[in-house]
DNA sequence: CGGGATCCGTTCCGATACTG
DNA sequence: CAGTATCGGAACGGATCCCG
């Protein structure tokens, strides 16, 4: 492809920043355990309490993605039994702080998102 | 459960505001699409030709959802053969806004975050 | 051009049982 | 307490064919 024949957006190809970010974000729980860490430290029973309905094989799968990415961080207490503490890094307290703002934009606009559910429900019949 | 032993983030129940909104933005292609359509709006095969890798099946079946949450429209002029356009309403910009900071952030750390997966990866053997 | 319908493999994810 | 292992259904997602 010749330089001006370029779409606008070529960073939508698989290896643009943004698309990688999205897609580890992208599953059912990142985004929550991000959230739920950003005021302290949880352990994983206690997360598994917090977060309504996660089972303990995804969690410990979600949370192992996240701590490769430097996201999230766990720390191990030899006491018996074992605890076992996650925490937000540094650099993923710096993500938590964006989607804080996308749980705001959540908070205000879900009225606004089931209203149009309904609407788009009933025209369909 | 009495209101003193309640955790302090009961909002991670499903009803949640902001766990529908994050249910629903967390498949493979709908923050991609919402990126897209910030700066203007998009036929049907020029997005499905921006967001690589994308089946025309997904794309009407994620288009579908964003419109049903009244965040993008779907206008249809009636030439031959028809055209689609998409287009973010204004609920959807305010969306989006948030979006691009996510997407701001994952430029200016994805090298950090690649880092520290190679590490992980090593560590792991 | 912008889809819908169908088929089909893969991946996701929950339930259950088990372990140090 | 903090996981791992296994199983099976459900959802995701691609390929192909078809249509106005």
């Amino acid at each position: 492809m010749s330089a001006d024949e370029q779409p606008p957006y070529d960073v939508y190809n698989r290896n643009c920043p943004a698309r990688m970010v999205f897609t580890r974000l992208a599953d059912k729980w990142s985004l929550l355990i991000i959230r739920r860490l950003k005021t302290d430290a949880v352990r994983f029973n206690q997360l598994r309490r917090d977060l309504d309905g996660v089972s303990a094989k995804m969690l410990t799968q979600t949370l192992r993605n996240l701590e490769r990415d430097g996201l999230i961080q766990r720390q191990i207490f030899a006491t018996v039994p074992v605890t076992v503490e996650y925490s937000l890094t540094g650099l993923g307290q710096t993500l938590a702080d964006t989607i804080d703002e996308l749980a705001l934009w959540a908070e205000n606009h879900i009225e606004t998102v089931l209203e149009s559910q309904q609407q788009f429900d009933q025209e369909q019949g």
